[in-house]
Order: C-alpha cells, then structure tokens, then sequence
DNA sequence: ATGGGTTATGAGAGCGCTCCCAAAGAAAAT
DNA sequence: ATTTTCTTTGGGAGCGCTCTCATAACCCAT
C-alpha cells in the first residue's frame, strides 16, 4: 500500500525530489511554504523513507549492535545484563539509533554473527561485552574498522575503547567496610576467574585486607561464575572453615551463599555477614535486605552509548576510556548496623564522572 | 581499510561483478574453477558485502524486529522477557537473521520508534509483544504491510497473527491440582488485568472452580501486576480472609506472596499451599520449591521467529495462529505430595504442537 | 536601477549491490 | 557434422535515497 517513494511525494507536491529529502531530513534551507505543502503530502501519504536506500547513500545506518560474547556465561539468568540492554535500549532510542541485539550462544553462532558484524553498511558501531581473553570475536572486532566500545575492562586494553566501573575501589570499599566492623574471617567469592571484572574485585578485596594488615586464609576465597547456584555451591565449600562474613562478588551469588547458610541453621549477619556487589532491585526486597554496592547498570549502558556515539560522529583517537563509580549501600546483611536507611559511604565518590582518557 | 566492493572482488578475479555476486550469494550457477578463484580472492581481501546496498537491491534485510510495547510494565524486571529474548535471540542466529530490540519506554519512545517500525527497508519482519488494547502502537503496526507477529493474545484476535501459550487449559489445571488435592479457599493473584494473559488465566482458575461445584469468594481474588512487590502486597490484602490456597499468575508473584505469608508468620504448604506460574528456573531453587505452571518461555522465542520466517517468506494469508501446550511440574509448595520429583501432570499434554490455523 | 550576497530549488551522479537477459561456450542429441 | 540444450559468464538497468553543484529567485544596500 505503502510504496510511495521520495520521487512520488515531489511529484505530488510540485517539487524535486531534492527538496523532499530535505524537508524529511529537516534541512533548514527550504521555504516555509514549500516546506509545509511537502509536510502535508507526507502526512496524508502516511510515507517514511526507506531504510536501505538512506544507509546506502548516506553511509550511515543509524543502527548499533550490542554484542554479548560466547564467554560470557549466565548471560540472561543474570539480571544484570537484562538492566544492561534496557539502559542500552533506552539510550538508542533518544539518540534516534536502532539496537540490534547479538547473543552469541556458542561457536557456530559466532561463526554465523561475526561477518554480519564485520559486514559494512550495516552497524555505525558495536558494544561488546568483555568477555575472556581468547576470544576470537573480540580480536576480529578490534582490528575492523567499526567503531567499538567494549563494555568492562578487556584483557588487553591497548589502544581499545572500553568503559568500566570502577571495581577495584568498589570492591576495596565493600571489604574495608566489613573489616571495620570488626570481622576475622572474611571470606569472598569471587565471579567466573578468567573476567576482568572478578579480577578486578579481586583485587580491591585483597588492597583492603592489606591495608588493614590482615593475611588472607585461601581456604576463605572460593571460585563462583556469578550465578546463584554457584553461590550456593560456593558457600558450601566455605562453611567448614567457619567465615564470619563473606563479601560475594554478584548480588545473585550472595544470594545463593544467604540459602546456604540458613539451610546451614545459622543466622544472617549474626553467625555470617554478607556484603554484595550490583544493588539489583531484589537486594531491597530480601528477607534481610543485602549490603552491596550500587552499580549504575541503567546508567552505565545510557553512557556507553552516549561515548559510541561520540565516537561514530568524531572518531576513535585517541582510544576513549570512561570509568564510572560505584558506591556502597549499606543495608542489614553486613550487620553492624542498627539503623536501616541506606548509606552512601564515602565522599570519593561521585556518582558517574568521566575520568581523562589514558 | 576494507572498503572493496564487489567490483573490485571482480576486477582481481577476472571476472564479473554478476560471477562474483553468485559466489557471495552460494549460487549453483559458477564454474568450480572460478568460484574456487573468487572465494580465495574474497577469503585473502577480507570482503564482506556492504549490507544497506544488497538490502537495497534485494528488498530484504534480514531483519526482524522484537517490540516490547509500552504498555508492557515490569519489562526487565520480570526475567520472563530475557528468556523470550534469548529464544528469539537465538533462533535468528540459526536463521542468518539480524535481531533488532525496540523497548518501548514511554510515549515519546512510542513517537520515535514508530516510524523507524513502519519504514520499509528496515525490518523483513515484526515480533510484538502484546500489550494493552489502546495501544496505538499495536494498531499501526497492524494496519502496516510488514509481515506481524504477536506473542500473546492480542485484544481484537481478528485476522491478527498471533502465538500463545494455552494460559486457560495451564490455569484450569493448576487451579483443578489444587482442588484435589482438598484445599477449601483457593485464593488467586492475577497479572496485570488488562492483559489478555491474565484474563485467560482467569478464565481458567473459573472453569476449574465451576467444574468442580465449588463458588467464587470474590474477596480470594487480588490484582497484581505481575511483579514481585506486587504479589506482596496482594498476598497482604488476602491474609485477613484466610486461603488455604493462592494460584499466582507469575512465579515472580508468587515469591513475593511467599515472602508475605512467612512474614506472617505462616506455614508453606501447610497454611498457605502455592502454585504459581512460568516455572523461572528459581521456581526450582527456592527454599520451598514451586509447584508451577512450566512455560517453554524460550522456545515460544523460537516457534515465535519460526513462524515469522515463514509468513515472510510465504506470505500471512491466512492469519496464522499457533497455540503451545504449557505443563503443571509439582514440587513441594503446593502440600500434599510427599515425593520430591517433578510429575508432569496430565497426559492432554503434548509439548508444543501446532494447531491448525483459524 | 544595479550589483553583491544570500536563500530556495532542481538536476545529476553516485552509493554497492541484485537480478534479468543476452551471449558465449560446452555438452548432448541427432 | 550439425542442431539443440544446458551451463557459465557478462552487461545493464535499477533499488530509493543523499549530496554536491549549478541555477534561479530574492533581499538589501548603494
């Protein structure tokens, strides 16, 4: 019914072709007259300009690919990524962009996605979700001419675009906050060990205990891929060496750990304390509301796609880097803490700032 | 760096542009000799086809659409979306197809994503979710030439395509469970009450009650809107009429009115039984497992492109329809059962089949 | 009036592919 | 050997836009 194109509309409307086009694309050099009988035209016609055709001229799709890796296990049992795309989603829509969504679940998937990601004319440029160092994907990526952003530290951060959380001083707040409660064996479950995320977390985990002069007992941190049964499972192996107080490194995995220690007949936080780490919405929620550190999720995909933006429109170089911030809220699971209201700890942070590239 | 075109491809190979299209193209058509020189030219250049320019030609794009309409509240908070997601998600791999996401937020999303909905040259096809009837969205979409999807009963059915899971015949036979199993105030919280799966869950709860002579205390009945909180607050509201037995229309929902009833200081099973629906792979890993209503929510994602590829190709006349059978998995919240294990209940039940267009 | 500058409009040449049709070459049938 | 048929290849005409450039119309200042 629809099929009306540019040349239909200027010989409805007495104009060239050329003068369509500019109405639709709001040039401002067109009479205000001319401009409104178009507008009409278009109006009752009900058309819209095709698609192809306009990429193909202008070299511009207007379209963004979010790509989440093979590597990354747990892909949509986690909610992270589901809050993820919806910042990614929403971001997209005000900028007019269209997102198209890359799950690659196993080898002939990447196999089948890669060129279509490669395949010019089709992405201004690509979100990719960090994922494990030897993944093939992500190496194509970096030496194609899309512009690219990864999402989370890479592996390899040389002359790679990446935005981040800070999660080493996240971390090292979490952990610091339970020391200062005075807890003696503090354990920590970590994510799935090959991101650089959980590395990260690691990290910020082992400043703190240093900081505060204590020695970690290995036999306290035990290996989790982020998921709540993972948690669980973690939490198992833990309880014979008899932590105190365990900072898990996903909300989902404190999860987890919580069940296993009531299955345990012991109680939250008296016998074990427990801080988290993404303030998903259920952490509020849970039956003894979870400590953990507030990861602007939404935000963070909102940002991501304002920088790949930036970085279609003026170029990649120098390689962008934006690091936002995380703070910890402070709620009953960590105990310690006779009052309920939330509580933004520290003053080094400052909500989301873009820090200067490297 | 890659900016070949086929022509190039051609010009090193020796050949045609047309010859080359072919082998790009896997078309019978080519000496062995010469496709063997052209995929070694393509293989060492590193050519992809520029996608806007074959979309042009070809009037196709590969593309489908999945639209989450605005009317959709609880989008990502509920994890049945991310697993719809990742069922379409994936089968669009296994069709060489591009999938595109369109969360609609608000009205001014609704505004701006319209249009790049209805622009040919974008999308071969379109996945909506269903969504409230004065969806304006929904009526555009329909009264459009591209090929249309609905995942969930739409309001007006008329000449729609639509696919569904069988939400009365899954209600009536969770609700009938708890029946004979012998509880006397069956208690149900529905979904959003303007959603067509919540009236037919509720058209079932009926059904069974009816069947089996026993009336309706209209005060047993309590909206929700799918959502954890949700299902909290109406299990509060239920509290003071005393059910025996609450049928929730989400497992989501479910959990949130477990939450209230323990809260209470109650019993699960033994003063409130549960069963509640979607069977979340946390159904099966709560301290009190659920007893569910299982919906193949990823494979509904799979059927849901199936189809879609097959009016695309084929053409949607005449209005397609697909039905899938959802199965009740007995666990322990619903009481009465000393056994452990998942009974799929009833032999009526045959997986996903296809029935017969109407 | 008349010239310089600005603004509005049109024409044409692509963007990089597909697809139809014609031509040439090879194979099969007579 | 000759015709017919099939396979393989090339050329050309779009697909429906954008964008540069030329032209026409217009405005004000001189």
């Amino acid at each position: 019914m629809n099929d009306l194109k540019l040349e239909d509309i200027a010989k409805l409307a007495g104009v060239s072709r050329s003068t369509v086009s500019r109405v639709v694309n709001a040039s401002p050099n067109v009479g205000a007259a001319t401009r409104k009988r178009v507008e009409k035209i278009i109006q009752t016609t009900g058309y819209h300009p095709n698609a192809a055709a306009r990429s193909l001229a202008s070299q511009r799709t207007n379209m963004i690919g979010l790509v989440i890796p093979r590597t990354t296990s747990a892909f949509f049992t986690d909610p992270y990524f589901p809050h993820l795309t919806q910042g990614v989603a929403f971001a997209c829509n005000n900028h007019h962009m269209t997102l198209s969504l890359f799950l690659v679940g196993n080898q002939e998937d990447e196999n089948e996605i890669t060129p279509r990601l490669l395949r010019r004319g089709m992405l201004d440029g690509i979100l990719l979700q960090s994922g494990n160092s030897d993944d093939m994907l992500f190496r194509r990526l970096i030496s194609s001419h899309v512009p690219l952003l990864v999402l989370g530290r890479p592996f390899e951060e040389k002359s790679v675009n990446y935005i981040d959380v800070d999660n080493i001083l996240a971390a090292k707040n979490a952990t610091s906050h339970l020391i200062r409660l005075g807890y003696q064996r503090i354990g920590m479950i970590t994510g799935a060990i090959r991101s650089t995320t959980s590395i990260d977390r690691q990290a910020g985990f082992k400043q703190a205990m240093a900081e505060a002069g204590k020695t970690i007992d290995p036999s306290l941190i035990v290996e989790g891929d982020f998921s709540e049964n993972s948690g669980y499972v973690a939490m198992k192996k833990l309880l014979p060496f008899r932590p105190d107080a365990i900072f898990a490194q996903s909300d989902v995995m404190a999860i987890g750990a919580m069940r296993a220690v009531q299955e345990a007949g012991l109680q939250i936080p008296k016998d074990v304390a427990f801080v988290g780490f993404d303030d998903l919405p259920v952490a509020s929620t849970l039956p003894i509301k979870l400590t953990t550190v507030h990861q602007p999720i939404t935000h963070f995909g909102i940002k991501a796609v304002d920088l790949l933006i930036d970085m279609i429109e003026k170029g990649t170089k120098p390689a962008k880097r934006m690091i936002l911030d995380a703070e910890l809220i402070i709620r009953d699971s960590c105990g310690g803490n006779s009052n309920n209201r939330p509580i933004v700890q520290g003053v080094e942070f400052e909500g989301s700032a873009l820090k200067a590239p490297a």
